[in-house]
Formats: C-alpha cells, structure tokens, sequence
DNA sequence: TTCAAAGTGTAGCGCAGGCTACATTTGGCT
DNA sequence: AGCCAAATGTAGCCTGCGCTACACTTTGAA
C-alpha cells in the first residue's frame, strides 16, 4: 500500500518528460547541422528524425514558443541563446552516456542507438557514476 | 550528408517506441500489483502511476486491443499469458538496470528513479553488458 | 434494507506527435 | 525572364496520453 506512494514519483517522471526529449533531441540535432558547415533548414530535421516536414514545422514553431529556437518562414532555424544552452548540455551528456556504453563494451552501433534513448533519463547523480566509470579505465 | 543516413536510424527508434514503453510499464504494474495479495483494478493502477482512472481506463482498454490484459466491467484486471510474458521480461530487464545502477555506485533512490526511465531503452546487447558488470563485483 | 461512499464507465476537452494532400515561396537553370 | 523542382507552409485527419465533469455500479455499514 504504501509500496504506491514510493512508487507514483518515479513513475510520473517518466511519463511526463517526454515532450521534453524531444525538445532536447531537436536543439541537438539543430546544434549538429548547424555547426557542420551550412544552415539548419526544415528538411535536414526531417531527414535526420526520420519524420514528415510538417511534423518537424509544428514542433520546431513550439519550440520557438518555449524560446529554444529562432526561425522566420521560409528561413533557416538557429537556437536561441538558451536553445544553444541546452544543447550544449545534452550533447555533453550524450557523449557522456555513450562514452560510458563503450567502456562497458557496448559494440559502437549498439551503443550509439541505446545512448539516444538513455540519455534522456540519466539523472546529475548518475551521470556523475558515469563519468567515474569511465575514466577509471 | 550521409551522416543523416547514418543518425536517422537511431531517432526513429527511439521515437516510436513511446507508447511501447506504457504498456510495458502497466503490464509490470499489473503483475506487481497482482502478486502483492489480491487483484489489480484501475483504481490500484491510478495510484500507482499517479494518473488518472480515467486514463488508465483507456490504457487498459488500448492494452486489452493488443491482448497483453483482459477485463470486463467493474472486474479486476488480469495479465493475458502475452502479457504475463511481456511482464516477466521487463521485470527481469527492469531489476537488471536497477541493479547495474547500484552496482557503479548510484544511490538506491536514483537508482529506481533513473531504472524507470533507461529500463525502456536498453537493448539486449547492452543489457548483457549490464549483468556481466554487476556480476563482475 | 437502504443509502452513501468508493469504484468504474463515459463524454468531451486539450496537447503533442504522426501523417497525406494541397498551396505557396525559393532558387537555380535554361 | 521564365519555369520547374525543391523547400516550406497550411488544412485537416488520426492516435495516444492527460484531465474534469458527470453517470452508473458495487459494496459495506447503519
């Protein structure tokens, strides 16, 4: 009974973080294209996340909403001071995560795929336990 | 330019797995819950993911569609042989991260935390790594 | 037995992500 | 300049998860 209570927290954390990945899965993916020579424009997300135009239209407007990214129509998208913050942070992170895949002996492929999904929920304290690892070989 | 190619795969993965990830979380649930005394009702599953009954209802319903559970009105809810499997393996996926967690020195109450977010997106490969690092100790 | 509380079901709303189909703008090439 | 293809925008639909409000069963206690 009182098993619930310890366990709705980590359970409503889970569920409601998602929007948030998303979030954190497009300025990362702006940050990469961006820096990799020319512009971010609407079509290279689409190819990178493997979606529609549109979808990547809707979201990248609710993103500018949030303040994550700056775009005008027909224009390419650019993050925002805080938008370039948290892409730091989560390619930091990734790195991090995916780092810590290999030095468990995650073959890269694998790696590469679980670290997308993982790092999304990988807390400050945990990241930290990363690190160590990792850096212990 | 091939990079797109190369990190789509990942990102679509990821993506949609999403609604993947709840059932696994409620047929879990419904097994803990279920073994724990008496029967699962929506109720019980409300307080456990700190939802509403309502959505549970319609989950439940979803889950029903795809034959992991079985209900009928006003009756408890009951793991379908599929589902009881699905359960099983997440359970032993889930105890697995929780445990690897602990294992490179994360605290007990981030470990459950962040187990219930990575738990999803571990693959078997990196799974195995898991066991083989805990048992290493 | 009766009746109120707890549990469950249903209607209907919002948000977010996915899509196709169609309209519009850009940009490059003849 | 003109025109076509690519890129972008818009309309409208679906699914899934979240909710409140309200209706209906179950159930237990008076």
């Amino acid at each position: 009974m009182s098993e619930h209570a310890k366990q709705s927290l980590p359970h409503r954390r889970t569920r409601h973080d998602h929007s948030t990945e998303i979030a954190e899965d497009y300025v990362e993916a702006v940050a990469e294209i961006t820096t990799e020579g020319s512009s971010c424009r609407v079509v290279d997300l689409a190819k990178y996340f493997g979606v529609s135009h549109v979808t990547v239209n809707r979201t990248v407007g609710r993103l500018q909403n949030e303040g994550l990214v700056k775009t005008e129509p027909y224009k390419p998208i650019k993050l925002t001071p805080k938008g370039k913050r948290l892409a730091d942070k989560c390619r930091e992170r990734h790195e991090i995560v995916y780092q810590f895949l290999l030095a468990i002996g995650v073959d890269p492929q694998t790696a590469a795929i679980d670290a997308e999904g993982i790092e999304h929920h990988v807390s400050p304290k945990t990241l930290d336990c990363f690190v160590r690892y990792s850096s212990k070989l």
